[in-house]
Order: C-alpha cells, then structure tokens, then sequence
DNA sequence: CCTTTATATATGCTTATGCGTATATCCATA
DNA sequence: TATGGATATACGCATAAGCATATATAAAGG
C-alpha cells in the first residue's frame, strides 16, 4: 500500500478533492470532470495522474474517453474519504460541485458507458 | 474552519503524521516528542508549528515546557485521525512509536503535568 | 489519409516545503 | 543576574509542487 503520508499529500489539494468527491459518486470521464468543475483539461490530467500515482484511483479507455473511478481497495483511504463525503455540508465548494454534477448528468450526451 | 485541502497538507507529512498519533494518545511536551521519535528539537517544533496553524493541535506552557494536545473541535479532523488511529496496524512505524511510547511513559520524570 | 475530439505530457516558471545549523527567547534556579 | 534547560524562530539551501501554454498521442469518422 502506498505511504500514509504520501496518500494524505495526494488528497491534500483542492482541485484533487473535488475530483475525489466527483468520483465517489460515479464513474466520470477526464471531459466531464473539467465541465463540472470549470478547470482545464491539463490541469485535471496532470491531478488525475497524481491521483493514479497514490492509487486513488484507477482509469480505463473506452475508446476515445477514458474514465476514471475510485480505487476502493486501500481501507484507510476509502475510510477517509467516506468521511470527507459524510461532512460535505462544511465543505461548500464540494457541495457546489455536487450540485453542478447532478444537472449535467441529465444532459450529458457524449460521455455515456455501455457497460457497467 | 480551516479549509479541508489545508488541514489534509497538514497531516500529510510523516513526521506530523507521527506526532499527531503520539498526541492522540496523551498531550505531551516538545521533549517527550523528540524523544519518542529521536527528531531534533527544531524539526519537532517547527511540524507542531505548523499543526497548529492549521489548528489541528493547542498548546499550553507549563513552566519550562510547553505541552502539545490534540483539538478535537473539527469534527472531520477527528474522525479522520480516529480512521487513521483504528488502522495503525498497516503503518508500521506509527506502530513502532506507539511501543516507543508505552515505555517511555513508566520512566519519564521531568515531564509530569501537575493538572490534568 | 486528414481532421477532429479526447487525453497526456513537456517546458519554463514561480512558489511552497522541508532540512540542518545557528541563534533567540522564556523560565527556573543557583 | 548568570546559567542551563526547554522551546521557537531565522537563515540559506535544495527539492517538490503547481500553473499556463504548447505540443504529442490516440481514436473516430469522413
């Protein structure tokens, strides 16, 4: 398992929180992610592959896309962020996010799995 | 309340992460810390320097020492240092201070607070 | 093939972080 | 008030982290 304090680093950024947060309620695709929260598309490659790095989350390509999706597998972290997510009401822009997340789901025609 | 990224980076150093499983067990002094850990005393201080700005610790002088606590008023500080507590069986050398800890306790002289 | 869309990485820069050493401060006591 | 123990901070340095912009790669579709 990765370093405790390395884990803890990777969760320790704004712009990584939200992503975490978006990815604990579903799956999402790098397009997606920027659209919800307004960053670009480098800026959220470069934090997905710090992500990825800690093993925080794991990505798959489905053709042009690829999604990304928590890795559950390490309790500790997942532990964490239940937590983080069970106290989102203290953590406005999370919140904002959440919100953002659920509008667009109604209206996003591109970023649609097949599968899972 | 500190916000959530920065109370993260705050715990996401080993050393930090050492001394605020050590705190979460009884307050202590600078000393003690060092001790415990075999951290110079400026490391220590300046990593409980910054706990503190982040609030994630109090401190009280007593006399010649000064002793560190645990603040346990933000709520998802806590219950994340409560995870990180219940799963220190996977992070060995928090395990390893704990034990450091245990002995060190029976024999240390100097540093008994009259209160509390 | 060529273009478009989606994603990742490189580059150059600025700022933040951590460290060891040296020094300052605070307090108790001789 | 001089000394020593406990603690905090300053300084100089090395490395890491984050950003914006530009560029590279991958897949789909014409």
């Amino acid at each position: 398992m990765v370093d405790l304090a390395e884990f803890l680093k990777a969760l320790s950024d704004e712009t990584r929180l939200r992503i975490m947060a978006l990815l604990y309620q579903k799956e999402m695709c790098v397009c997606e992610i920027c659209d919800v929260i307004g960053e670009s598309q480098p800026k959220v490659s470069r934090h997905l592959a710090k992500l990825r790095d800690a093993d925080l989350v794991r990505d798959e390509r489905q053709s042009q896309w690829v999604f990304y999706y928590l890795n559950l597998e390490n309790k500790t972290a997942s532990e964490i962020m239940n937590t983080i997510i069970r106290n989102i009401n203290e953590h406005s822009i999370l919140n904002e996010d959440m919100q953002k997340l659920n509008e667009k789901v109604k209206q996003c025609k591109l970023c649609k799995r097949e599968g899972k």
